[in-house]
DNA sequence: GGCCGGGGCATTTTT
DNA sequence: TGCCCCGGCC
């Protein structure tokens, strides 16, 4: 056994041996949270708790699937997969499917993801015959998403005074009509939204107590990590959940609570104690990443936040440098300016370019730094955007596997009844809406039998239906014979959807197959992983069910490049970066213009700029600009009143008179027309493939380092990957698998078809491998 | 039924 | 400015 605890400081210690009641960890900003967690996760499995006891919440898939390899570095990972570990989404999205038919759902439901919803609710806002212009989707969405997350239900929401009069005061009265067609449509197609999964689990386990009790006394230990950003919804699922016993340890720091425009509840976590007596309180205050300076910078900056739990944040390192704050005539300026300074930190520093962040309010801020950075040949990778998942074409392959999967998918089949093109037109989709509205049933039923629904079309149309219907029903006979990959290769090219995609080759279209290879390639991945594994579910319903939740922030390993980071300042959380840079620090920038209307907003902004001063080691450079183009049209600014937040002893202003001679020295040859000229003639030419991250397809599958697509790499990569017998192998031996490197083999077990080995990878970790179907080199 | 162009509109985002 | 959406036209 690994002395683990003895790596601990006093507070981490006691933290982590705490565990006869709930305890909240408040964890200040880079304290070694994660450790804790892991640690403690650790200390539990080798103190009596089996995984399977253990319920493990995180913000995201990526922190899941790090601390699993973090704990399967410990305790092996076997053990650690059988943790519950994920985020609240993935691990009651299990749960319910186990479930479902209690709450009348099949365990097949599909997860519509937020896209699908504002589809939904857009249809139903024009069914209803509002003017699209008042009733807003995106703004219905947010008040129906509001409300799941605080458990109102359609019944509730329309007996809700306060939330009546505020629709009411809002001009959008009929929101409770839209929201109970809403829930009527999801129900009817199958269908739980993002939300719906903690609403959901919420009254699964409020009627149905027996389930409720089951899962307490199975999960005998509740994590939760970045408690400060849960909601309403997943606060009382913990609750309910941990009713039995109380062994809830809750993680997070309230100075980092960021994510209330989408429900996050900061009160979680301030009134804790009240929610979990015998709670105990631990705070980490040791900060282990940045300068004194920048701690103590940071520190006075949320000293002016008046809610928060009292804390005293301190460093051990170096005193360091002051915070630095640099003022810019425009955004272009600015832009060059830090392109200027990284270039300058990087000779002095010899850091790799890994160790750079440029940190920013709005995505749109990207554009101007990306221009600057290329123009000095410094790499750069944005994170954000548009992600694989989210792509057109993906989408639309996805769409298919969605109606295989559960055909009465309202949203997946709108989306591909007509592409390819099969000249099923708005009008017929329209009627064949109608149709399915009028007699309370899905499209597919109207589909399956247009006949008995009466549907209005004439011949012609009920034979394009025709073939589309016969085309999913070809699939879906298929499925239960073949795997995702079979499937998923019928389907691209069964569809059609190939055949548009050969028809010319445009860079749209190039880029498209491109993406679609990357996608089969990754279904290809998927199912030789489940089969290496021995596990036998490499079907379409495992793989889809394996990507609805897994959106993906998590674009490959490849930190082979040097590259600077670009990113908000909210997907930053977590992470660090010896420099960072936050620009775009004016007011209505940030502070954004929409957070001034209330004391409480501001302050969520107040935390995020604490957030982005504390991803910084060493450098933390703040700039902003007098001038910026913005919506169309330049715009002069002031800057940000975070700028005075911060005390001065730990931050070097520009003075008047700096500031004066920096906007004589560049006016001229900075002015925007000059940059603006230079940057048209830049962007003419093809982006370099190596700066230009969004070009460069990434595998958003698995966590397993990417490689080429299959097809490719059987011509590529010499062929010489092949599977090999039991007597080719014994213990000790040396291999270089296919995706997971150089290994040596530690045992084996099993015979024939069933013979497996153990082998322990270099990078990859410890990994059991199906020899039948594992492909590797054998070294020696 | 599909394509093109003009008008309106611009946070943060993971699931 | 750039994207999205709708309406008009082919």
């Amino acid at each position: 056994m690994v002395d683990f605890i003895n790596e601990l400081n006093e507070s981490q210690k006691r933290a982590v041996l705490h565990n006869d009641s709930a305890s909240l960890v408040i964890a200040g900003a880079g304290s070694g949270k994660t450790r804790v967690l892991t640690y403690k996760i650790a200390w539990l499995l080798q103190n009596g708790f089996p995984a399977y006891t253990i319920m493990s919440l995180t913000f995201t898939n990526k922190a899941a699937r790090e601390m699993k390899d973090r704990i399967g570095k410990i305790v092996g990972p076997r053990e650690a997969s059988r943790l519950w570990m994920g985020t609240f989404h993935s691990i009651f999205s299990k749960i319910l499917r186990r479930e479902a038919t209690a709450l009348g759902y099949s365990s097949n439901f599909t997860i519509y993801d937020s896209a699908d919803s504002r589809s939904l609710i857009k249809d139903i806002i024009k069914e209803l015959k509002l003017d699209e212009k008042i009733y807003k989707a995106s703004t219905v969405q947010g008040r129906i998403s509001s409300a799941k997350n605080s458990l109102v239900t359609p019944g509730m929401y329309a007996a809700n005074k306060d939330l009546v009069e505020s629709d009411m005061f809002a001009k959008i009265p009929l929101v409770r009509d839209i929201y109970k067609r809403y829930a009527t449509r999801c129900k009817q197609a199958d269908a739980m939204d993002f939300d719906d999964l903690l609403l959901n689990t919420n009254i699964l386990f409020r009627d149905f107590p027996n389930v409720l009790e089951k899962y307490r006394a199975q999960f005998r230990f509740i994590l939760v990590d970045e408690y400060q950003d849960t909601n309403f919804a997943q606060h009382l699922i913990v609750k309910q959940l941990s009713g039995g016993h109380g062994l809830v340890c809750a993680v997070g720091d309230d100075a980092q609570s960021i994510y209330s425009f989408r429900g996050a509840n900061i009160d979680n976590i301030l009134g804790f104690k009240k929610n979990f007596p015998g709670c105990q309180i631990f705070k980490l205050e040791q900060n282990y990443r940045s300068t004194q300076n920048i701690v103590d910078a940071a520190n006075s900056l949320i000293k002016k936040n008046k809610e928060q739990i009292p804390k005293n944040v301190f460093s051990e390192k170096e005193k360091g440098e002051k915070i630095q704050a640099i003022s810019a005539y425009s955004d272009f300026e600015e832009g060059y300016l830090v392109a200027s300074k990284i270039t300058d930190l990087r000779m002095r520093h010899h850091d790799s370019y890994n160790q750079f962040a440029i940190l920013y309010r709005t995505n749109a801020q990207s554009r101007i730094m990306e221009e600057a950075l290329r123009k000095r040949n410094i790499p750069y990778r944005i994170y954000g955007g548009l992600s694989f998942y989210q792509r057109a074409e993906i989408k639309d392959v996805v769409a298919y596997f969605r109606v295989i999967i559960n055909p009465n998918d309202e949203e997946a089949i709108k989306r591909i009844i007509n592409r390819p093109a099969r000249g099923i037109g708005d009008t017929t989709i329209n009627k064949l809406k109608e149709c399915a509205n009028l007699n309370n049933v899905s499209l597919w039923s109207v589909l399956q039998d247009p006949l008995r629904f009466a549907l209005p079309v004439n011949s012609g149309t009920a034979k394009k239906l025709t073939g589309f219907r016969e085309l999913m029903e070809s699939y879906i006979e298929e499925l239960p014979k073949s795997t995702a990959y079979q499937l998923a290769e019928s389907v691209i090219k069964k569809s059609g959807l190939m055949t548009e995609m050969y028809a010319d080759r445009t860079p749209e279209n190039l880029s498209k197959q491109e993406n679609i290879q990357e996608l089969l390639s990754g279904i290809h991945e998927f199912c030789e992983n489940k089969q290496e594994e021995g596990s036998d579910e490499i079907g379409l319903v495992h793989f889809l069910a394996d990507i609805s939740l897994a959106t993906d922030q998590d674009t490959g390993n490849d930190e082979d490049q040097e590259r600077v980071t670009m990113m908000t300042i909210h997907a930053a959380k977590g992470l660090e970066f010896n420099n960072v840079f936050v620009v775009g620090l004016e007011e209505d920038l940030f502070p954004s213009q929409w957070a001034k209307e209330s004391e409480r907003s501001l302050e969520e902004e107040r935390r995020l700029f604490y957030v982005a001063i504390t991803r910084a080691g060493v450098n933390c450079v703040l700039t902003f600009a007098k001038s910026r183009f913005r919506n169309g049209k330049t715009d002069m600014s002031s800057p940000s009143r975070f700028l005075n937040d911060i005390d001065s002893r730990f931050i070097d202003l520009p003075s008047e008179n700096r500031l004066v001679d920096q906007v004589k020295e560049r006016a001229q040859s900075f002015n925007r027309s000059a940059f603006g000229e230079r940057a048209t003639s830049f962007q003419s030419k093809p982006a370099t493939q190596s700066f230009n991250a969004s070009s460069k397809p990434v595998n958003p599958f698995a966590n397993t380092p990417s490689r080429p697509a299959p097809t490719a790499a059987a011509n590529t990569s010499g062929g010489n990957f092949s599977t090999h017998s039991v007597s080719e192998i014994s213990d000790g031996t040396s291999i270089r698998h296919e995706r997971f490197g150089n290994g040596t083999v530690l045992s084996q077990e099993g015979n024939g078809d069933e013979a497996k080995i153990k082998v322990q990878f270099d990078h990859s970790g410890e990994r059991t491998l199906l020899l039948k179907y594992a492909k590797f080199i054998i070294e020696n």
